[in-house]
DNA sequence: GCCTCATGTCAAGAAACGGTCAAGATCGAG
DNA sequence: CTCGATCTTGACCGTTTCTTGACATGAGGC
């Protein structure tokens, strides 16, 4: 995940510089507000990855906020509060709130309770993101573990099928025989390039008109494999 | 939701007092154990919709349990805990903790938690699985556990159900045979690759007409099963 | 042309894997 | 306690997959 994005809402000049500094400080993409209104709408345009929202904003009553957000909006809410009192936590969370944090928080906490929030997120996002390549005729879907030639399934054994997950995982690049072994067969596999050939004769077959004359699977003489991209 | 089951890990008999009476108040199904092994089991035969564990248990360390846990289970973990340090929060969370409350706590705020905790799973289960699925003549509904081939229903054992179950959740792609062991026969199960032979075996008998040609529960040799989609 | 090194092909034996059956062991209900 | 259902465990067998060796091919240097 590059740059995990954070929409703030807080009007405390002072939190917001404590929170900035931290957060910037571990590679967060930081947008602060300091009204719930401005809050909402910067929640809408920047779609962050979580929102840090405090309770007691001048404009619109915190609680209101994260409700309004849910409306339309699953991201992680975290609440930070001056006020301790269980029944604040409890209506806040019952609002559409993920996790609540009492002042004075240590930023320590924050942030795991942030790694939190972002592990739910991926969490979500992981079944739906497919990781699938697909090269002329060749289509690879590494997350159903499924490869079609001309749309019909093709059946590869487990060391054919890691063979070639790895160099679809470097499509394009050329991976060196030691770094093939290495990954495939482990790390005492030492320098059999003989089971290389072998296999990638194998994948040929299977994945090659012309075995002689690979339109995907191609030799880099003396240095290792590559997967063509186009 | 028809009443959401709870796993409770705690030692302390005051506190598991306290807990069994507000939890089965509010309509909870409790399961309670005293240390971090039995813990460990009852998760996964039980498989609740939320954890409670204390961190101080008598045999493994708390943060042991809830990492035991994450190689297998993404059920929403609460941790308690008499320690209140910072350090120790951010231990447990980034362990794999969903949240972290220090004794003493309040019971609304406990339940109110707890309610985040099942919106996440009622989020994360909407999202991955529908709680039926149909695919040609066979049809599962995992709301109701029930499972129909060809209109009539057909009796599983608790393990062929976990199975299949485990199956569904994840259609269309490959389980490994270790995560199936894991998750229905817990963690201690090993390598035990043997049982999953016999209850596909079992399964296979029961829901597909020609069990050497199966059409639904595939083998995918030297990685797992899979469950057919289309 | 001929030799050599890196690579590709083929096939056979060995090993691992998966499917099946059935005999104990265990558990829970009556 | 007894009975039946369910789970565990062991043995067996056929098949797939892996490893290994022998040999073929082909490009580049002499």
């Amino acid at each position: 995940m590059p740059e995990p994005c954070v929409v703030v809402i807080e009007d405390e000049p002072q939190i917001r510089l404590f929170l900035r500094a931290a957060l910037t400080g571990q590679g967060y993409r930081l947008f602060e507000t300091g009204t719930g209104e401005d809050g909402l709408v910067e929640v809408a345009s920047r779609q962050p990855d979580v929102v840090i929202v405090d309770l007691g904003l001048p404009d619109i009553d915190g609680l209101e906020v994260i409700a309004r957000l849910r409306e339309w909006s699953t991201v992680p809410i975290i609440v930070l509060s001056a006020r301790g009192q269980e029944q604040d936590k409890i209506k806040a969370l019952d609002a559409g709130a993920d996790d609540y944090l009492s002042k004075p928080f240590g930023i320590g906490e924050l942030l795991a309770r942030m790694r939190v929030a972002l592990r739910h997120r991926a969490h979500v996002d992981r079944d739906s993101a497919e990781s699938t390549l697909t090269v002329g005729d060749l289509h690879i879907d590494l997350g159903r573990r499924r490869v079609l030639i001309q749309g019909a399934e093709v059946h590869l054994t487990p060391i054919e099928y890691r063979l070639l997950a790895t160099l679809v995982r470097h499509a394009g690049k050329v991976i060196t025989h030691r770094r093939l072994l290495h990954e495939v067969w482990g790390p005492n596999a030492g320098d059999q390039s003989h089971y290389l050939r072998v296999y990638m004769a194998h994948l040929r077959r299977k994945l090659e008109k012309d075995s002689a004359r690979p339109r995907h699977l191609v030799t880099e003489p003396g240095v290792g494999y590559r997967l063509l991209t186009e």
